[in-house]
DNA sequence: ATGAAGATCCGG
DNA sequence: CGGATCTTCATT
């Protein structure tokens, strides 16, 4: 099933010589939430780790309080500098890495979060990364997956999409999606912009159901 | 210069 | 529940 948003050309996966079709800069010419939305259930594969994508949140560059954007110049120009699906990789609280991608939609712009992911591939190396055994403990957080792939400051601002360490590509089955509120922030929490692959093993945190 | 806050995680 | 540990920004 080929889209505007998939590029076939590149590169083949570990299945049986199939082709890839990974996510292309396009997919993330839309609005923040409607691709933080999309990417659960997308496969993200990154330096031999393979993950599905089973909780990732929206941030928008206008108007929302949670938003780098909304206190930093510095996150403002780095909207202005880029094209949509460049890496935004920042430490948080001295201790983190944290992994989004720019979105920059007719409607505004802005950022998805990668909150977890379901391990698929490359789980020894993960385990090592991470230091646990447990399946459920290797990316089932912002924090943990970008450890557990081996994301840091290096890999801030490049076009991760393009380069030859990853890709994104759409998962086999359209999972059922659960929305709900934002976590872990004090500002704009209200916003449901937190999407979960509903029943996901490997999920930051249930989902709350309203 | 100095301080505060921060999209988290881990261990006690 | 507190501590870790660093960056950005605002204030002095």
């Amino acid at each position: 099933m080929k889209d505007a948003f998939t590029r076939p050309d590149a590169m083949t996966t570990g299945s049986a010589g199939r082709t890839a079709e990974w996510l292309d800069h396009r997919f993330f010419t839309r609005a923040p939430w409607v691709c933080a939305r999309e990417l659960i259930g997308c496969v993200f594969e990154w330096r031999g780790c393979v993950g599905e994508i089973v909780e990732a949140e929206a941030y928008a560059a206008d108007g929302d309080p949670a938003c780098h954007t909304f206190s930093r110049p510095s996150a403002r120009r780095f909207v202005e500098q880029h094209a949509p699906g460049t890496s935004y990789v920042y430490l948080n609280y001295g201790v983190h890495w944290l992994f989004n991608l720019l979105v920059k939609g007719p409607a505004g712009h802005g950022f998805v979060l990668f909150r977890a992911l379901e391990p698929l591939a490359g789980l020894e190396t993960m385990r090592s990364r991470r230091r646990r055994k447990n399946v459920r403990e290797l990316c089932s957080g912002p924090g943990r997956l970008t450890q557990a792939l081996g994301i840091n400051g290096l890999d801030h601002a490049k076009l991760v999409l393009e380069g030859p360490d990853g890709g994104i590509r759409r998962g086999q089955e359209t999972p059922e999606v659960v929305d709900c509120q934002r976590i872990g922030i004090s500002k704009g929490a209200d916003l449901p912009w937190r999407f979960c692959k509903d029943g996901a093993p490997s999920l930051s945190r249930p989902p709350d159901r309203r």
